[in-house]
RNA sequence: GCGCCUGUAGCUCAGCUGGAUAGAGCAACGGACUUCUAAUCCGUGGGCCGCAGGUUCGAAUCCUGCCAGGCGCGCCA
């Protein structure tokens, strides 16, 4: 209300003098409170372009508002201070009219209105579906939900899509796992790849294929146990036993790393140890693809219960079947985009920015993780999406260029995908580094975050920093905190509104005054500011895909509101005073709910 | 070696498209419940904003260089 005027009455001034590219005028609340309500540093910016001293100008800008008298209304006094800062101390009557305007908003209020943008597709955790979620996927399952409600509460049109990474290697190891487990809990003895997943939830998976399917696959793998166990013996008696010393050594390099090379040389080796005969590869086909089905419901749910629900479930494996794939690379070879060198087909990303071309079709034939990718991505255009959004590990940077420049070749033009790098979570314990690998087992769930601190508490943690800063967790000391954490003070501060409303009197109703006494308080104006804000905190944090914001503004607004709480009182003072602060809870609940939902957490109404 | 992210109070971090004396929570210490929920409030102490230059009336914020940490740099996914 006030920053329009103030820019009218600039604009007028500056077009009866001639001046050219002025800068924007914008308020900002003062730290001190010395200094007003508002203030703005505008004078200073504008006076290189006036060819005049900034505290000249603002006693000339200052004369110019006060005769307009809508203006005058709202302000008590207008100050010059410091090296021309124009402070606004504003009228009795300005806070009455924003927080009468801030009431009519009612149940939407800080919502952006529906925006002429293009539909947004944003994608976040798709995670192979071979392992259960831990707490970087909860990260990036939290901040990319909240930033859905964000980008939708500030007018976008977003869709949520998970990509299941179904296809490929690393599910052959899962199968292999699955059906050894299975093979063991009917005595066979098949043990789990060493290249396999040893965590206990395979023996889970396999203890429900085992319920649905019988002793179905039990023969087929048998044939696997004994050819494995005959080379095993070959191996024995050989020397291809590495020496002790290595093993040590191994140990001391990164997880992933170790994860990878030995893939790397399993494939080099040929692929798994398990035999080709028939019976077997059919058995290893199931066990991947009901152990597939099996993680996803379960990752489903998980997430369900966590709060974060997916539009849409892309499974990676629909793009190599029906030549899909081959057809996308058929039309990049086609436009020059593409092109064959050796045995291999690469794609010219160096056209967009990439510093080096990218392999599409491997010499062996094989499609390329990108190529599936391009494919992926090429679908999400052909389904309406004008702009993507990509959530990534912070480990997946280094792909950002060569995807960029895919989806730019895609659509024709530069600027649709837009990839959000996540940073990791360290989890520590006893303030020790805690290494994680999903092969071995060995990782903090989020079922087991979820299960020390709830999920309310977990949400929170997990967005209430900024994407860009690694998360360092400690899960026992976040369990121990966990009385301590900030979501409390804010659905603390929900409660206890809630509570007023319910002991409100009958004849009681919000309503704004207008007497002298209404909003008199330093503690009732500093809410009415907090709660005018809100909406451009809405839109600068939808802009900047920062939801951490609202966790921060949530927390500001409830200890505005636990001041005002604890010295003016609601209930029992005089009628125009109690329906002008029932208002003012009302409103702030609103927001507090409001905040709380942007984030995934709970309004309570009582604690 | 190259690229991305980070470096702010004892700890965890806000603030980063430049504004006045740099903030919050936790931890430490001292106070406040006969009144709408004390999971609250009030107060005290605590800082070469990694370092050095530069731009500017003004720099935690922008630019350059350096130092430190994390993550990447494959015909892996």
């Amino acid at each position: 209300m006030l920053v329009e005027r103030v820019r009218k009455t600039i604009a007028d001034w500056a077009a009866a003098e001639g001046w050219d590219d002025l800068p924007v005028c914008e308020l900002e609340r003062p730290a001190q409170e010395a200094h007003g309500d508002y203030a703005t540093p505008f004078c200073m910016q504008m006076a290189k372009a006036a060819r005049q001293p900034p505290r000249a100008l603002a006693e000339r800008l200052r004369e110019r508002l006060l005769a307009d008298p809508d203006l005058a209304q709202l302000v008590e006094k207008i100050d010059i201070a410091g090296p021309g800062f124009i402070n606004f101390t504003l009228s009795g009557q300005a806070f009455s009219r924003a927080m009468e305007q801030l009431l009519a908003e009612g149940e939407r209020i800080g919502a952006g209105a529906a925006k002429d943008h293009p539909r947004i597709n944003l994608e976040f955790v798709s995670v192979n579906p071979n392992g259960p979620l831990h707490v970087g996927h909860g990260r990036y399952a939290a901040y990319g939900d909240a930033l859905c409600r964000l980008l939708r509460f500030s007018g976008h049109d977003v869709a949520t899509e998970f990509y299941i990474n179904d296809f490929g290697r690393q599910m052959d190891r899962f199968g292999r796992s699955v059906a050894a487990r299975y093979s063991q809990s009917y005595g066979v003895e098949l043990p789990v790849p060493e290249d396999g997943y040893q965590g206990d939830y395979v023996k889970d998976v396999a203890a429900v294929v085992r319920q649905e399917a019988g002793d179905r696959w039990v023969a087929a793998l048998t044939i696997a146990a004994e050819a494995v166990q005959a080379v095993a013996t070959a191996a024995a008696e050989g020397d291809a036993v590495p020496a002790e010393g290595t093993e040590g050594l191994v140990d001391a390099v990164p997880v992933e790393d170790q994860e990878d090379e030995a893939g790397d040389e399993q494939e080099a080796a040929g692929g798994a140890e398990w035999p080709a005969d028939p019976a077997v590869r059919e058995a290893i086909a199931f066990f991947r693809a009901r152990g597939c089905e099996l993680m996803l419901e379960a990752m489903r749910t998980e997430l369900r219960d966590f709060g974060v629900e997916f539009d849409i479930w892309f499974s990676e494996t629909t793009l190599h079947v029906g030549g899909r794939l081959q057809a996308v690379i058929d039309r990049l070879l086609a436009s020059g985009e593409a092109f064959r060198e050796g045995d291999a087909v690469w794609l010219r990303t160096t056209s967009r920015g990439d510093d080096k071309d990218r392999v599409l079709i491997r010499s062996n034939g094989q499609p390329t993780y990108f190529a599936a990718d391009i494919a992926y991505h090429e679908d999400k255009l052909e389904r309406g999406f004008g702009h993507l959004i990509n959530i990534w590990g912070a480990d997946h940077h280094g792909y950002v260029p060569r995807m960029k420049a895919a989806v730019e070749i895609l659509a024709g033009r530069p600027g649709v995908l837009e990839v959000i790098i996540g940073q990791l979570v360290n989890l520590l314990e006893e303030g020790e580094l805690r290494q994680m690998s999903t092969r071995r087992g060995e990782m903090v769930t989020l079922a087991e975050l979820i299960e020390a601190i709830g999920v309310d508490a977990a949400r929170f943690f997990l967005v209430m920093r900024s994407q860009d800063q690694t998360l360092d967790l400690d899960i026992a000391l976040a369990r121990q905190q966990s009385q301590e954490n900030p979501v409390y003070y804010v659905q603390y501060a929900h409660a206890r509104i809630a509570s007023i409303l319910r002991n409100v009197p009958a004849d009681l109703v919000a309503s704004v005054g207008s007497g002298a006494e209404v909003f008199a308080s330093p503690y009732e104006k500093a809410l009415i500011k907090r709660l005018e804000s809100f909406s451009s905190v809405v839109q600068d944090a939808a802009a900047r895909r920062a939801p951490h914001r609202v966790a921060a503004y949530a927390q500001e607004l409830a200890a505005d509101f636990h001041v005002f709480y604890k010295h003016c009182r609601v209930l029992g003072v005089e009628p125009e005073l109690a329906s002008s602060r029932l208002a003012l809870c009302q409103v702030t609940k609103r927001v507090i709910a409001r905040c709380l939902d942007l984030l995934g957490v709970s309004a309570p109404e009582s604690m």
